[in-house]
DNA sequence: CAATTTCTATAGTGATCGCTATATAAGTCG
DNA sequence: CGACTTATATAGCGATCACTATAGAAATTG
């Protein structure tokens, strides 16, 4: 009984929801939605079929609670990034650097979750909560680059989701935080070039 | 009878083997391995399991040959880019734009088979081979800049790894050619400034 | 022709998938 | 206490996975 919620009838649960749905995050997050059975998510959770469905429905419903608590708890960075002081290219620098540092590979776990956890999967559902959660990443950074760049607001922030993509593939396959660091501000500085140029970069090389 | 070799006893193959790694590779890039099932590569040849095991021996045997056709064939465009005219920052211009090109959905395919076929993948016998590929690639990359920068080859492998990282999982997100050519560009950029950094850029903007 | 070789289809192996029908255990409430 | 409510476990659903045992069909060879 890990919940008690007094004046609650019936039998209490044995597990806590809120850590279940920490625990199927990280399953999540190893082995991608279609690599993680509801028998995997049970036998970590020491729980059987029946009580997983009586608490979360389905294993697609499991995983929207998952992405949710994902989005609102670790991807936090992604705003907080976005909203600090200094221009785009700051905000950017900042966001890049953040990513490098959380997406390497810790306690097994490397990249982000609602870039990569559905790559290559089959269940319609799935994707389709993957891809609201990319279109209001995508219309965050967008909103945030047209308060400077109104026109090329768009693609500045394909190149920032590439390069987050990119950042999250490359910590997948097993690329270490320094690794990732170089190619972040490597691309951090390709963005501040991008906010800057009309044609090509208007630079001098010394 | 597709094939039709004159001297050879038994009863003849009623598919063409080499066309079939074809479409089995157009398959494996659309679903990725997990999400190709060896009926569903049956049914796309219009062959039933035993003449699929007699022919390949396995699935993983059939992904084994799509790769090597893969880096044989469509894979060329590596190389070719690396070993073209000028430094290196001309050779990795020309590979991202190449791959912006190759990477956009054409067909229904999109992205890198090697970089995004076996993601979130659940075999380790697939695992295994495209992490042979990808380290053959490294290497190839490495070797190239080594050429001229043989101090930071290592950490341009990886930019370039990153880069294409990026453009095989946005392409495969569904970004358009025209997005992933800007990313391109802007990472040759940002790659071309890393060959000439000490510490940060030597630029000066006017 | 018959013998040999090779590929073919039908059917089915055991394992695993997400999910559930049934019944029981463990609580609160009157 | 009994009535009620909720969560539990055992067992199994149909579907799909990679793969195979068996036997027959289709070619070359003598």
């Amino acid at each position: 009984m890990t919940t008690k919620k007094v004046g609650t009838r019936g039998r209490p649960r044995s597990f806590d929801p809120a850590a279940a749905v920490e625990t199927a995050q990280t399953l999540f997050q190893q082995r991608g939605y279609d690599g993680v059975g509801v028998a995997d998510i049970g036998k970590a959770l020491g729980i059987t079929p029946p009580s997983f469905y009586n608490a979360f429905g389905s294993k697609a419903a499991l995983f929207a609670q998952v992405l949710d608590s994902y989005t609102a708890g670790y991807g936090r960075f992604v705003p907080e990034a976005l909203e600090g002081p200094g221009d785009s290219a700051d905000a950017v620098d900042r966001l890049l650097a953040e990513a490098a540092c959380r997406y390497a590979t810790k306690d097994g776990i490397a990249g982000c979750l609602v870039i990569d956890g559905v790559r290559n999967s089959s269940d319609a559902e799935a994707l389709a909560m993957i891809v609201r959660h990319k279109a209001a990443s995508r219309d965050m950074l967008k909103a945030r680059f047209a308060r400077e760049h109104p026109e090329k607001a768009d693609g500045l922030a394909s190149i920032v989701i590439t390069a987050l993509n990119g950042l999250s593939a490359s910590a997948r396959d097993g690329a270490s935080e320094a690794e990732l660091m170089l190619s972040a501000k490597a691309f951090a500085r390709a963005f501040r070039e991008e906010t800057r140029a009309s044609g090509g970069p208007r630079v001098r090389v010394l």
